[in-house]
DNA sequence: TGCCGAGAAACTGGATGCAATGTTGTCATT
DNA sequence: AATGACAACATTGCATCCAGTTTCTCGGCA
């Protein structure tokens, strides 16, 4: 018996993969049975099929002739070039929209994030500043992607993004110290942006992107020493 | 009636319909009707919208709820920001490719290329020069990306030659004299990469890349005029 | 003439059935 | 005991069918 929350759209089983697919619920290579999903999602094959299709895409599942789809495995590799890629799709989202300006309520959102972000840093409960800052830096990304008005780049770097999630998120969760020493680099960003530098917006979006790389890498091998 | 040539795989409904599509077969924004695809390429609906789902996720159609599927459409800016983007991840694969190293095939594909390209530029017939050019093009670049190892470097650079081919493809069948200009730059580009020298092969990469850029904006406002 | 709305037609979203392909387990042979 | 052939089973690929939504048509009305 499945929970079936009534999901109004076919879209919400992709939306239910993914998170599965981010939340490493399946091994890396195991084989997705279409008509097991379909049983577990509380749908027929056809929705599970259009979804993997789109997951297919995504880069978090691949396919194979006549033999179905099966977990995306990355390797360190794989991790290393999405951080590499992301630095350059964001540096150029960050030009992209301060060449372009930015819209009132842009400008209202990221203030706001960076308000939460600096508030989240003085928490003292840990837990809650993690979550308080990951949704800050959420908040302030995204802004910047959309604010960049460009689809292209929005998608590359959502294809950047879905690579490393399981393993970063999971070695985030380490240094809030490290988090709070790039904290300015936020607001020097948006600073560049505001003031119409494209160039060094650019340049500070595409070292913070590196600086965060550095970072986990670094907590990453920690946690294995 | 149809030509029914008896595709083995229904990634060839995928193949027929992009080739379809980035040579403007149907206007931009025009609806793409499931029953009337799947009666010309004398398949049923379902391949046909497995097909439009992989065509989404590469950006050529846009999805509608309970709507269907439209032939996407590009503005100057999709153009733009497509050359911006192509340049950083071109510029990527050039780097990685000096990193990790030429495998020997990739050496002897590339020198092969570069030799075409150079004899193409000599040929009287500009038609055959043009079709021979475009070929050792391909060829030399797509080596690169092979050579860079990385997954997530090739599709987005896959994402961004989808978006203006239509455009582009028409336009550099001009100026045979400004892809002469530029024909030393794939030289030493492959010279930089062979030397083991990651910085200097990205640089020029994204300046090559850049080049073409201008190259086409300056014969398209030449067509208009 | 132009606008609006009800009903019809067309189309998409999803479920199901069937043929083809892939997988697995058994058993005989060496 | 290892191997290979083969048959039974499982799974995918495609076609078709039905239900819900959108789109079109056409008559009514201002």
């Amino acid at each position: 018996m499945t929970t079936t929350t009534s999901e109004k759209r076919g879209t919400g089983v992709a939306r239910r993969l993914r998170t599965s697919l981010l939340d490493g619920v399946w091994e890396p290579g195991a084989r997705l049975n279409e008509v097991q999903l379909a049983g577990q999602l509380g749908v027929s094959r056809t929705p599970v099929r259009t979804a993997l299709q789109q997951l297919a895409g995504e880069g978090l599942v691949e396919y194979k002739d006549n033999r179905g789809f099966f977990v995306r495995q990355f390797d360190v590799a794989d991790i290393i070039d999405a951080f590499e890629m992301r630095a350059l799709a964001e540096g150029l989202a960050a030009r992209l929209a301060a060449e372009r300006g930015l819209s009132p309520e842009d400008e209202i959102e990221i203030e706001a994030a960076l308000l939460q972000g600096d508030a989240a840093l003085k928490l003292d409960d840990v837990a809650e500043a993690r979550r308080d800052y990951s949704q800050s830096n959420d908040r302030f990304h995204l802004t910047i992607h959309r604010a960049a008005r460009s689809r292209l780049v929005a998608d590359v770097i959502g294809l950047c993004n879905n690579i490393p999630q399981t393993l970063t998120q999971n070695v985030m969760s380490f240094s809030l110290e490290s988090v709070r020493s790039r904290a300015h680099q936020h607001h020097e960003i948006y600073a560049a942006i505001l003031a119409r530098q494209p160039r060094e917006a650019e340049d500070l979006m595409r070292a913070h992107v590196l600086d965060v790389r550095r970072a986990v890498a670094r907590d990453f091998a920690r946690a294995r020493a």
